[in-house]
RNA sequence: GGGCGAGUAGCUCAACGGAAGAGCGCCUGCCUUACACGCAGGAGGUCACAGGUUCAACACCUGUCUCGCCCACCA
């Protein structure tokens, strides 16, 4: 055995063991365990690197795969990276920027072949952090969005969907953002708070003196104006309606039209209607029938239709028309006006409203499953309530846009020919079936990333071929992830499996909450309050920075996370860390004892009680989810149970040498052999390191059974017995430090009791001798009370412990008259509950009686309290 | 405008309807030969507010307030 060093220090061994659990094929699902157990990574941007979120996302992935590893399934944790497509081709464009090119004028494959590069150089990033994290991923089943057979699977789908005509192209208002030149999802907007205007314009009614005032925050857009609308109620317009408006500025001629859709509270109750830039005014266009006029053009400039403003900026114009309106007089009012506008998830851009011809996905047949699936209960989620917002949006869900105007990702697998027919195919090759040209062009466009995100958890298997991983692997158990994605990602690949496989793809959502910081703010890079996970694994170690990950996050509540947290993990793993040093310490040179908990010694018993207890309850957390539980629980047997008492109490036996000191020593070993197992799937490195300096006769810890209660005896009497014994030595411990007994001093007890407690005292003499530093301890029904002592009431004996001549006879008084205060309190409230008749008559008799228990054992105490105090006042 | 979540010790969070707990911080002692990343002891809480159900409520119900999210076609 190696030498261990004073403190913990996880630079010493975390890279080397991760190296050893690859090499030793630990990450591949064994082949011969017959249930399977998956997860696939939710996978990181290629672009980014490790965040805060990620350690929590991958922390509780890696502990769930370890458990079920350590449990003998064929565990396989399928990682991988996103394409990422906006995001990335950004990240490209800058990186060529920097680099002195231009990629403006570059063309299209010239520009993919530098994305490619950027990938290949850069995008490994984050999969090597996720290493340091000590993330067991199955690295040979590593996958990209973009690898080969990831887009076989993408045509496919695509191909099916298409032929079933779940995929149509058209013209229609969508997203589009200025800032990306693409269009995006409903999905990919944003709303942002804004503090506007709102505008009040008079269109002045065609042969009459009268003007229809509307109200908008976006004045440019009155150029593209079609119609204006009422509700078909409002009396105020009732006699207006049906006839011609003009439109200022341009003066072109408008209907003044009727539609429910008005909100005649909101404004004047009349609204113009412009079907080339607002959803709304989209849908009554197509209503009423009125045609659409674009004025703002992809970049944000007025176009040619806008007559004297064309080749302005939107903004621009919007200030030019104000003041032509104020010139006029047709501008009524202005109003400031607190509203939300779309953003671009991405660049923040304010979205722009338009139409254009682009892919969509028709998605409510497909939606039905997946919301069958969900309220059948084969997916469930944790917490439960998100089940409610799945639910809500796949009942509400809109066609999905998926053609963006980009390079980087998964061409649209749309060929034309010559002569304008479409074939959907993953390469342009046979001629075509309606013309026999053979003259193809390909859709310019790209999908949408989460296209290819939605397939992955069969994509990723081998889909569409059918291959053995598939046919193992799939469906998978269970998806940990981040509720701000349940729509773009969680829903649709519910979707995808149950549409292309026939089965949902996993059966358990997680949901996670998000990190923030100590105030609360999101974690985000222009914030600059996002720590790097790397330079705090460096500084306290993967297992201090995952320990606290876990311990910090109740299930599905945001955790609010500070660096100083982690000393939390680290100085957990230090404990342990010694605890090791001290068995080995007491090991010696010779042979150790194989570890055990077998004696008759009630340490030893009440440890097995203990560990009955906590097994059985990592077991519920890990099964519920329960993560911060599972660490709470681990955490307080390890300190508390296992360090405080257990290892405390070996040392008499060690002390005592020949089989009671071996006994010591394998009580000590199959304590940490239990401790170091419970804790490998959160903290596995350095639960591993330690178990390699210690003779548990195991194998690794990342394959060695994971401990079930059911290894340890339950023993409800040591329990009881060592409640007496802790009891007894916290009463003691308490009477030193408050009559200011230095430490180092051992003290005379006398022990006046009786029946159970003077059993166990003196069965456990040696042990309370040790815990509580006793030098003499006298035993007995009624010995003599010492002249100069302190004393305590524990259950029904009392104890006392000689302070000749250091005892202050004040601070004894005023500790004895808070303690039978504190008796006293109890008391009076226990008798009041017992004088009610109802509660005698109606609570359970178990409780009764054990209230009534309450107030036998507390007037004993008070007697005695009181007696000793009036010996003080003699 | 809907929906969800949270409001318990200075801070971050626990607590099957039956005498309010942990970690950090704080106070007092201790370098007691595993650990000062530690040991022992201690102080500190009208469990947001108001009603109600119950013998009994931090927990269940109703309402209110504050904070935070999500969804939504009032321009």
């Amino acid at each position: 055995m190696s030498e261990m060093a004073k403190a913990y220090d996880p630079k010493e061994f975390e890279s080397r063991w991760y190296e050893t659990w690859e090499k030793g094929g630990h990450f591949r699902p064994r082949p011969e365990a017959s249930k399977p157990y998956t997860i696939v990574i939710p996978p990181p941007n290629v672009t980014g690197g490790l965040t805060i979120g990620h350690v929590l996302n991958n922390t509780i992935q890696d502990t769930l795969i370890r458990w079920r590893r350590m449990q003998g399934f064929g565990a396989l944790w399928l990682p991988g990276t996103d394409h990422a497509g906006i995001a990335t081709q950004n990240v490209v464009k800058r990186d060529l920027e920097a680099r002195g090119l231009d990629p403006a004028g570059m063309d299209r494959s010239a520009f993919i072949a530098e994305a490619w590069r950027w990938k290949e150089a850069n995008g490994g990033k984050i999969i090597r952090q996720l290493r340091l994290l000590g993330a067991s991923c199955d690295w040979e089943r590593e996958r990209f969005t973009l690898d080969p057979g990831l887009t076989e699977a993408v045509v496919e789908v695509f191909r099916r969907l298409y032929e079933k005509g779940l995929i149509y192209r058209g013209a229609y208002l969508v997203n589009w953002c200025i800032g990306c030149q693409t269009a995006i999802s409903d999905e990919e907007v944003e709303y942002a708070d804004r503090d506007d205007r709102l505008y009040y314009v008079k269109y002045p009614v065609m042969g009459l003196d009268r003007a229809v005032t509307v109200a908008t925050t976006r004045p440019e857009t009155m150029l593209g104006d079609t119609a204006v609308a009422v509700h078909p109620e409002d009396e105020r317009y009732a006699d207006l309606v049906g006839r011609t408006l003009v439109l200022p500025i341009l003066h072109r001629e408008l209907p003044l039209v009727a539609d429910t859709m008005v909100d005649r509270e909101f404004g004047t109750g009349a609204v113009k209607v412009t079907p080339g830039h607002d959803p709304n005014d989209f849908e009554l266009g197509r209503r009423h029938g009125l045609p659409s006029i674009s004025v703002i053009d992809r970049m944000g400039r007025m176009t040619s239709d806008a007559g004297p403003f064309a080749g302005q900026d939107r903004l621009e114009c919007r200030g030019q028309i104000v003041e032509e309106l104020k010139r006029t007089g047709l501008l009524e009012k202005v109003e400031p006006y607190a509203h939300a506008v779309g953003v671009c998830y991405r660049c923040g851009t304010v979205v722009e409203p338009s139409i254009s011809t682009q892919w969509f996905v028709k998605m409510k047949p497909l939606a039905e499953p997946a919301l069958a699936a969900a309220r059948e209960g084969r997916v469930r989620f944790i917490p439960e309530r998100w089940e409610k917002v799945y639910i809500h949006w796949l009942e509400n869900i809109r066609d999905w846009c998926i053609s963006r105007q980009l390079w980087w990702g998964h061409r649209i697998p749309v060929w034309y020919c010559e002569n304008g027919h479409e074939a959907v195919r993953g390469e342009q090759s046979a001629p075509c079936g309606k013309c026999g040209s053979r003259q193809w062009r390909q859709d310019e466009d790209v999908l949408d990333t989460w296209f290819s995100s939605w397939l992955w958890p069969f994509s990723t298997l081998g889909w569409p071929e059918k291959t053995e991983d598939l046919e193992r692997f799939y469906p998978t158990q269970v998806l940990v992830t981040g509720p701000d994605i349940i729509f773009f990602w969680v829903a649709r690949m519910v979707m995808a499996g149950c549409e292309f496989m026939g089965e949902e793809p996993f059966h358990t959502v997680h949901l996670h909450g998000l990190v923030r910081d100590e105030g609360g703010r999101k974690m985000s890079k222009s914030l600059g309050n996002s720590p790097d996970p790397i330079d705090l694994i460096d500084r306290y170690g993967a297992d201090a920075l995952r320990f606290t990950m876990l311990m910090l996050t109740p299930t599905g509540t945001d955790v609010l996370f500070g660096e100083k947290k982690i000393e939390v993990g680290r100085n957990f793993a230090n404990k342990l860390w010694n605890a090791a040093r001290f068995a080995r310490m007491n090991l010696g040179e010779g042979s150790a004892p194989a570890p055990g908990l077998g004696s008759a010694d009630l340490a030893d018993r009440w440890l097995q009680d203990r560990l009955r207890h906590v097994c059985s309850e990592a077991e519920e957390c890990l099964e519920q989810m329960r993560f911060n539980d599972l660490a709470r629980a681990i955490y307080a047997f390890a300190w508390n149970d296992y360090c405080d008492w257990y290892l405390e109490m070996a040392k008499v036996r060690l002390a005592a040498g020949g089989t009671r000191a071996e006994e010591a020593k394998a009580g000590v070993l199959a304590g940490l052999d239990a401790i170091l197992r419970l804790l490998h799937p959160i903290m596995p490195f350095v639960t591993e390191e330690i178990a390699s300096h210690l003779p548990l006769g195991r194998g690794p810890l990342i394959v060695s059974p994971w401990p079930l209660a059911t290894e340890y005896r339950p023993d409800a009497s040591a329990a009881e017995e060592f409640a007496v014994l802790s009891e007894l030595t916290v009463a003691i411990r308490n009477i030193r430090s408050e009559m200011n007994v230095p430490p180092a001093r051992n003290a005379d007890v006398t022990l006046r009791a009786s029946g159970e407690v003077a059993r166990v005292a003196d069965a456990q003499r040696a042990h309370l001798i040790s815990l509580a530093r006793i030098a003499r301890l006298e035993i007995g029904p009624n010995p003599s009370k010492p002249r100069h002592s302190a004393s305590a009431v524990v259950r029904d004996s009392e104890v006392f412990v000689h302070l000749e001549g250091i005892i202050d006879l004040d601070l004894e008084r005023s500790r004895l008259r808070r303690e039978l205060e504190k008796s006293e309190k109890m008391l009076e409230s226990t008798r009041r509950k017992l004088a009610n008749q109802d509660f005698l008559e109606k609570a359970k008799p178990e409780v009764v009686e054990s209230e009534k228990e309450k107030v036998r054992g507390l007037e004993a105490g008070i007697d005695k309290l009181g007696a000793a105090l009036a010996a003080l006042e003699e």
